[in-house]
DNA sequence: TGTGTTCGTTAGAAGTTATAACTGGCAGCT
DNA sequence: AGCTGCCAGTTATAACTTCTAACGAACACA
């Protein structure tokens, strides 16, 4: 994923070995979550014993944060390749979506509940504005008879105000709004939807997706 | 919470010593969250020895299933006891916030990631749909004015024709939605406040609540 | 061909959940 | 009151986990 090419032998061993031992995480953590994520189960797989993989980990929550970096990443990759097609919000918004069922715990992962003493590495927070950054990017870019009406009055002005994520990107108040409000509300939909907590309500969660998608696009 | 009564001493006193494993159970969850819940650990600080907890909860799932059934009960109990102040729907919204403030780990343990194996039982989806009615309840008597417009006549129309959750609510459509929404772009609002998402935007995480409260009582 | 880094091994410490078998005491019935 | 039986809590143990330490072997490089 990124550290494949290397100069010395040795390191190109190591970038494969690690690789294996990340693909294996993931078949792992898509069964049965990160929490069960076991690197002695890796190993085993792997057909090496135990330690082994210590030399190319430190530790278990190395490994799950370069999980959730190249999760992140990913996430990053998928909306900039859609973006770049020169696609509109509803297609970012069925972007978010795809990438989300395709792996729901690779999902969990990003956005799931943190681990109380956690503090995320520098690395991920750049990537999250790197998202943010498209996200920007496609609001400011909204047909204008939508641009023109602002989702909450109020809200643009505490933004125009406050905030200080992606200060680089100049853009109107009311597309501030608009991103953030794409990004809980469609996390909302989401989030419970992968849970689990629509089952037996008789709903469709595409359709619930598809009313937050319109009310973002078409205010 | 809710066994404290009991016929025989023996009974008493066992429903006691349950009600004390999980008081320091919720200690260990607020401080380190439900995967760093330790049985040994909860048994030290009660001053008995390790597998003494097996006599009250056969094991730790089981326990953690308790602790949930209790968080689901009292967020029922916070939703119910607003309500019957006559509170409306921007009443309810700061009580769903105020619960989730008082005790993050509390709120990702009912609404955050879920264990892929994990069936949730019985009486937590009764509980759920008790939740759901005080919300559909207060979606009904939304003011007139604004009941009279529907958030979104497409989802309107599906839940019209699918929607299987509290069947014996008769509502309109429109309330249905209003309901599903509250529930859905609160719970993305607070999921990415409590897992700090929104650290280091300039952002108050309140602003946007009150926001999207705004967008669901006056349409 | 020698030298040194590094990889993988086994051994083991310190945890965890959970079971089995034993003891002591309390409850309730007669 | 006394006997009986259930039940709480104990220790021992198994089977896990993460992670450290010490050793041997293989490989890259000069």
């Amino acid at each position: 994923m990124a550290e494949s090419d290397a100069r010395t032998p040795r390191e190109r061993y190591r970038a494969q070995v690690r690789e294996e031992i990340k693909k294996h995480a993931w078949e792992q953590i898509a069964a049965a979550g990160a929490s069960a994520l076991s690197l002695n189960a890796i190993a085993k797989q792997i057909g090496v014993s135990g330690p082994a993989l210590y030399r190319y980990y430190a530790n278990r929550d190395e490994l799950i944060t370069e999980l959730v970096k190249d999760a992140y990443r990913s996430l990053a990759d998928a909306f900039r390749a859609r973006a770049a097609t020169g696609a509109d919000l509803a297609e970012l918004a069925r972007a978010l979506r795809e990438w989300a069922l395709a792996d729901p715990q690779r999902y969990f992962l990003v956005y799931g509940t943190p681990v109380p003493g956690y503090r995320a590495p520098e690395d991920t927070t750049a990537i999250a504005s790197e998202i943010m950054d498209v996200l920007l990017g496609a609001c400011a870019a909204v047909a204008p008879e939508a641009a023109a009406a602002s989702l909450d009055d109020q809200l643009d002005g505490h933004l125009a105000e406050h905030r200080t994520w992606a200060p680089e990107h100049r853009v109107a108040p009311s597309a501030l709004s608009r991103a953030l409000l794409f990004w809980s509300r469609l996390h909302g939909v989401l989030s419970l939807e992968l849970a689990g907590h629509f089952t037996g309500m008789g709903l469709d969660p595409a359709e619930l997706y598809a009313a937050e998608t319109r009310a973002l696009t078409a205010p």
